[in-house]
Formats: structure tokens, C-alpha cells, sequence
DNA sequence: ACCCCCAAAAGTGTCAACACTTTCGCGCAA
DNA sequence: TTGCGCGAAAGTGTTGACACTTTTGGGGGT
């Protein structure tokens, strides 16, 4: 289970960085704990030192908050801070949908075919890892078409950073099917070049996650976390 | 000219990051200037552990950009990537004074109609650095009455991030009394509650400044950096 | 049984030294 | 004079050791 040191093509703190997000996004490493140097240098092999860079990387990147003289700490976000992501994510998804109508070429419409269909197999076997996963390439492809890479990093932070939230809020229910519909009506307001349509129809697919979300907190549990 | 050792109180590393950052937000550290571990560490009175780790957080803000063995460089913006913060800045803007609209307490008012006050004085003074400072209260205002911090974060960024941009494309003409109307529109739809209106005001006084950016470097360089 | 205090353990913060890579400059040869 | 190569200098990459802080756990007093 140690992790192969076969890529210092990029500098041993990078590699750690890389290797922590991974054991992060991954939940091995999960919000709230704490990251021990010592332990984590040796798993790497390496000292403390790249390990300690690689930290101050995630810490720049919000993924681990820093206490002096305490540790650093994988961030754990609040119910506010994850429907305020919702929020932006909802409105980059609807600038990228707009954007793409700009950009869309017979290869990406097979693309996008591939997945909607992909998905609805995901759908009727209730395959909800493969949904999932379909889904994030199908934004992905979205946000690719928009023809911007700050957009398209800045959705990809979102996207990751919504692993840092409890993972019991995210009760998928079986919402599969509705969600892919939405993705339909989306990709053909983008292949007919209706900007404002795709727009709003992204927005609002965006927004209707978080209302499931809020729906699920509100009904499991007894706090409101402001 | 040597900093003050005076603030430990968070550890070395996010004192001389903090530094790092004033250098190069000001402009003492310009755009692809190499970092010099040693020198700075000694310019901060520390070892170079705490400078690689500040340094490391700012890659992590991707304030600088590492290269193995050759240093870390402070980054330099190109036109795209200039155009498309442009994008995102607009985007936010607009969503942050649509929000404005409902939190937008008495007290928040006379702020708003001091600055808009203050920036007429700066406008008819010609003082362009008052203006500049004050235009930038004026959108942290709106941006606060959006009621969403991570949205405020983002938009603090892209602020930040302009400055990484050559200096000589900023030929900021006297614009300031055009951009100062649009302020006041904004703020009146903002105060009527004029949703719509006050999102796309907000979006459209943020493009002009593209188009500004866009028609200086036109003007002022043959070359058209993709 | 409970609480406080203190010493040991664990862990973070910092540093100086060493290894390796890149860059610079000088001398030599064509 | 120009170009090449080689060695010194400068700079980055990594490490292990040491200083300091926090936590832990046990012993003695109440």
C-alpha cells in the first residue's frame, strides 16, 4: 500500500502535494483530521521537509487549514460554504453553457451523445458511481467548450472541493433519471445555439442540486449549521 | 527598508508570505522576476525553510510559478488569461449586485452615496490613484452586500490577479467620470431592488473595462497575444 | 473517587549543512 | 574574432538535528 516513488519529474514536493489530494478526495484522509509530518514523510519516503511544502501548497489551495503549533487539519466545510459553492458553481455552469454554444463541433455533439446515453444505462441500473462519474465528464465537456481556462479551473476547484463536505448529505437518491433529462434539454439548447436557454437551463441544474441537498440536511438532521 | 520581525504571531511562513505577497502586489517583484530563496530569506531574517513554504503557498494561490532546479517566478499574466478573469470578474460582479439587492441596510446607503460622492471629487481632481482606491471600495461594498464570502474570496482574487498584468496596458484614459455614472446607475438599481437591472449594469461595467484593456493594447502593440 | 500538577512523549517550527543542477566566465583552440 | 568546453560560482533540493509547544498519562494530595 506505500506509494511507488517513481515521479520526481516534478520536484518531491509536488509529488506529495499530488499523493495528498489524492488520499484526500478519496476520503482516506478525511475532513476534520489531521495530517501527521512525521507518519506522512515516512509513508512517502521522503523527510519532513517536501512534506511540509507540499502542506503549505494544499493550504493555498483551501484544501487543509493551519494551526500554529497544532498541525494542519483537512478542511471541513460548513453547510454555508457549500451552498455558497453551489451558488458560483451554478453560475459558472450557466456562463459555460452560454459560451458554448460558441464552440461546439460535430466531435463534441458524438461526445455528448456518448455520454447522455451512457448515462441513461447508468440509470436504469441504478449504477449511481458510474452516473456520477459520467456526470462530472459531461460538465467537464460543458465547461471545455466554453473556451475558458479560468472558468474551466475554477468549476474543477468546485467540483473537487465538494469532497471536503460530509459525505452522509449526499444521499442521491434516485434523482438520476430527472438529472439527466435536465442534461438533455441542456445539450440541445447548446446545439441549437440557444444562449439564453442553455444558460438558464444550466443554472437551474446546478441549483436543483443544492435544494436536494438542502433537503436531505434539513431532513437528517436537527441543526442548521448558519 | 528591512521588514519588521515583528509578527510571529501566526508562524514565519505566513509572515514572509504575506510579505511576498506586498512585493509583488505592489510591484517591487515584477511580473517573471526570479525569487531568490536566499536573499529573501535574509531580507526576512529567516532561514530558507519558512521562504520555500511561503513560496509554496503562493504557487498554491498560483501567484508564482515553480520550474524545477531554475526557481520560482512571479507570474505573468497574458492577454487570454487577462481577458478571461475579465469574464469571470463580470460574471461574479453581476451575480453579487443582484444579491446586493436584498441586504442592502440604511447604513450601507450612506456608505455608497460617500464613495460615489468622494469618486465625483476624485474625477474632478484628476486624481486618478483616490479614484482607482476609492472605485475599489465601491465594488468590495457590492460584494459584501452579496452575502456570499466565498464569492467575495473569488472576486478579491481576481483583483489581486490583475496586477500581475504588464503595468503599461493600464492607460486608464479619463474614463473615471463614464465609470462612475455606471457606478451610480448600479447603485440606484441596487437601492430600488431592481434585480435584473442591477446584474446586468453591474456585468456591462465590468466588460467596458475589458473593452478598454482590449482597445489599449490594440492601439499600443502589433502584437495579438492569443 | 476526583482533581491538579508535572514529567515524559509526541509533534510542530526552524535551522544549518550537504548534494545536485544550472548558470556564468574564462581560457584555449580553430 | 568567434566558438567551445571546462571549472568555479550561484542557486535550488533535500535532509537530519535541534528548539519549542502541546498533549498525554501517571502519581500524589485532598
Amino acid at each position: 500500500m506505500n506509494a511507488a516513488p517513481e515521479k520526481p519529474e516534478q520536484g518531491l514536493p509536488v509529488f506529495v502535494a499530488d499523493q495528498l489530494k489524492q488520499l484526500i478526495y478519496n476520503g482516506e484522509l478525511k475532513p476534520g483530521e489531521r495530517l501527521n509530518e512525521a507518519a506522512l514523510a515516512l509513508r512517502m519516503g521522503t523527510s519532513r521537509g517536501p512534506v511540509r511544502e507540499a502542506i503549505r501548497m494544499l493550504t493555498g489551495l483551501g484544501l487543509v487549514k493551519a494551526v500554529l503549533n497544532r498541525g494542519v487539519f483537512v478542511r471541513q466545510m460548513s453547510v454555508r460554504e457549500m451552498l455558497e459553492l453551489y451558488d458560483l458553481r451554478a453560475l459558472v455552469f450557466g456562463f459555460a453553457a452560454e459560451r458554448a454554444t460558441d464552440h461546439l463541433a460535430e466531435s463534441h455533439k458524438a461526445q455528448f451523445e456518448q455520454l447522455l446515453d451512457a448515462m441513461d444505462v447508468a440509470c436504469e441500473t441504478e449504477n449511481a458511481n458510474l452516473y456520477y462519474d459520467l456526470n462530472l465528464k459531461f460538465h467537464a465537456l460543458v465547461l471545455l467548450l466554453a473556451n475558458n481556462q479560468r472558468a474551466q479551473a475554477a468549476y474543477d476547484d468546485y467540483v473537487k472541493e465538494m469532497h471536503l463536505f460530509r459525505r452522509e448529505y449526499f444521499n442521491a437518491p434516485g434523482n438520476m433519471r430527472q438529472s439527466n433529462a435536465e442534461h438533455r434539454t441542456l445539450y440541445e439548447a447548446i446545439a441549437k445555439g440557444a444562449k439564453a436557454k442553455a444558460k438558464s437551463t444550466a443554472e437551474r441544474h446546478v441549483l436543483k442540486g443544492r435544494e436536494r441537498l438542502l433537503s436531505n440536511i434539513n431532513s437528517n438532521s436537527p441543526l442548521a449549521g448558519l
